[in-house]
DNA sequence: CTCAGATGGTACTGGTCGGTTCGATCCTGG
DNA sequence: CCAGGATCGAACCGACCAGTACCATCTGAG
């Protein structure tokens, strides 16, 4: 069957099928957990239309990276701004969030994180580097709605207990990394809060 | 020159000496970033006299991880441990020597955790794992010595800042990553021996 | 002095992997 | 109905890599 059984013949389509399908293998096993035969095989995706979409391998890790990282940011903001207009609020809602992911089965550490531990080249470096900067963002708006003295140095420690947190859910599996994390970023916020 | 240069033959030392050389390359280049023949040649060493010592790559790898385990919460205890009595101090002294590995060229975040990302495979993560745990153990002492009310709270706190900044100063290349992790924590530190 | 063991150097092997190519088949716009 | 493009399946290639084998050479103990 040359063109996908019942589906219209559609690039776009086919090419953010490949994406979406082939984050969750990549994640799963490792970047170089997999060859590109077997990854075609899951993604029930022929060698020819993986090479014509992405051009090589690190063609496809750099859109599977980049679009996980889109999607990280917006379900995190998403989770942040549907939660009232509070810190104290956005911060717990961040964690729970946080705190959710790692009690899935799945859950494997920051894909981002991940990737550029084991591809340490600078294109994967960048993008892990530009969505640890958007993550920032993220706390810097929180932070400045704090009121915080110092909202940048505030949102840095926030991002430091969001990192360290799903680092020691993955490493140290307690279910209660992202409720501590969320504790201490809490006594954070009060104390930026008072001063 | 099948023996080393100057060197009297000691197979423990030739592999002490294997484990220390190959740790450094493979953190900076990452576990399969390098070829056991280019190893070889890094190291000055044969093929042979590898796999005699080690029988596979992975057991380089195996013994490399352990040993640079060893050394770094070493390094941590006697930092903890050469720094006074109060916590406080402690904590400070950790977060500093923290700060000054960041702040060293070569690094790179933390090699266990990196290895684990890269090879996902039990022996490994057991590895990583056991290392926390290491972590956690050193950071529950300084805790339970603060007096906190739950010192396994705290220390657990205390590590994610701890993972957290490392992460952070690797992907945002922050000076400051282990400066700020110090002030939470000694916030939190605070806040326990408070109540 | 001698011999066993440790080592270096080199060549080799079997397998895997990224990437290419080709022909056949099936959609879709005109 | 037809032409062009998208896709599949499979074969293929060159490179690289982990691991093995062999031998010459060196060290150190007795």
């Amino acid at each position: 069957m040359p063109v996908a059984k019942g589906s219209t013949i559609d690039p776009e389509r086919t090419r953010a099928t490949i994406v979406h399908a082939a984050t969750q293998v990549l994640y799963e096993r490792g970047l170089d957990g997999i060859g590109v035969a077997e990854l075609c095989a899951r993604l029930g995706v022929s060698k020819e239309t993986l090479y014509r979409h992405f051009g090589t391998k690190d063609g496809l890790v750099h859109a599977v990276l980049d679009t996980r990282s889109d999607r990280v940011i917006h379900w995190l903001t998403d989770t942040v701004s549907s939660s009232g207009d509070r810190p104290a609020d956005q911060l717990t809602a961040l964690f729970r969030a946080l705190q959710g992911w790692y009690d899935g089965r799945e859950f494997r550490g920051c894909a981002l994180i991940n990737a550029a531990a084991q591809h340490h080249t600078d294109a994967v470096r960048a993008i892990a580097a530009r969505h640890v900067e958007r993550y920032l963002e993220l706390l810097t708006g929180i932070a400045k709605q704090a009121g915080a003295d110092d909202p940048h140095r505030l949102a840095l420690q926030l991002l430091i207990l969001a990192e360290g947190a799903t680092v020691v859910a993955d490493h140290h599996g307690s279910a209660r990394a992202g409720e501590l994390a969320c504790r201490a970023a809490l006594a954070l916020l009060a104390a930026a809060e008072r001063s």
